[in-house]
DNA sequence: AAAACGGGGGC
DNA sequence: GCCCCAGTTTT
């Protein structure tokens, strides 16, 4: 299968991409460290309940992490995810002017920012052309046979070799959607997958 | 390279 | 009751 058949494919079935309660960086940011190995019905309503308290960077630097943790106690890790999204505001209120940066090497220094976080704002938020790979992004481009990889960076690297780049920004969100739905992690939906006829089924 | 962090959901 | 999950940091 070629990765611009599967793009094209993923794109028919899910015609609005990945629908995002907003691209504003910051919000893109927390609501993208929260998600961290937490499913998104978790997420998506902690994210609202934080940000209907504290919405802007400043009130969230100058927020106690007790009372964030108390507002996202159903999210996994929580309370180190609390500590970690003071710091951060903290960080980009005082070295950055209040404004989220935009460069894989400032996003890396922030504490419980990885790849696929900063690449969630660099993609999502600044339109930036790269892939964030996450467990759905690795699983499912092995599974289709897209490439053959131990490691999400390895994944990041190969993919940027079979994808075309305006399709880039879209691979997390699409490739997100599909393995909720259909190619999930354990007993995949395979006799609804359109995809059925010309999936190797590797894993 | 492996362990640790952790509450929620599927089976 | 056990296993896995939109990762990152520490050992």
């Amino acid at each position: 299968m070629f990765a611009d058949e599967l793009i094209s494919c993923l794109r028919e079935m899910y015609p609005g991409g990945y629908s995002h309660t907003c691209r504003d960086p910051f919000y893109m940011l927390v609501s993208t460290v929260l998600s961290q190995r937490t499913r998104d019905e978790v997420t998506i309503p902690a994210t609202k309940r934080l940000f209907a308290v504290y919405d802007t960077p400043r009130k969230m630097a100058e927020a106690d992490a007790e009372d964030i943790q108390a507002l996202i106690r159903d999210v996994g890790f929580y309370r180190v995810k609390a500590r970690r999204i003071v710091e951060i505001s903290r960080i980009i209120l005082q070295d950055y002017g209040g404004v989220v940066p935009n460069s894989m090497e400032e996003l890396l220094r922030l504490p419980g920012v990885g790849r696929k976080t900063a690449n969630c704002v660099l993609g999502y938020a600044y339109e930036q052309d790269v892939i964030a790979v996450d467990t759905h992004v690795h699983r499912i481009s092995n599974r289709l046979g897209l490439v053959k990889t131990s490691g999400p960076d390895e994944t990041e690297k190969e993919l940027e070799k079979v994808v075309p780049k305006d399709a880039w920004k879209d691979v997390n969100g699409l490739m997100v959607l599909f393995g909720q739905s259909i190619c999930r992690p354990t007993s995949p939906r395979c006799e609804e997958c359109r995809l059925k006829a010309i999936c190797p089924r590797i894993l």
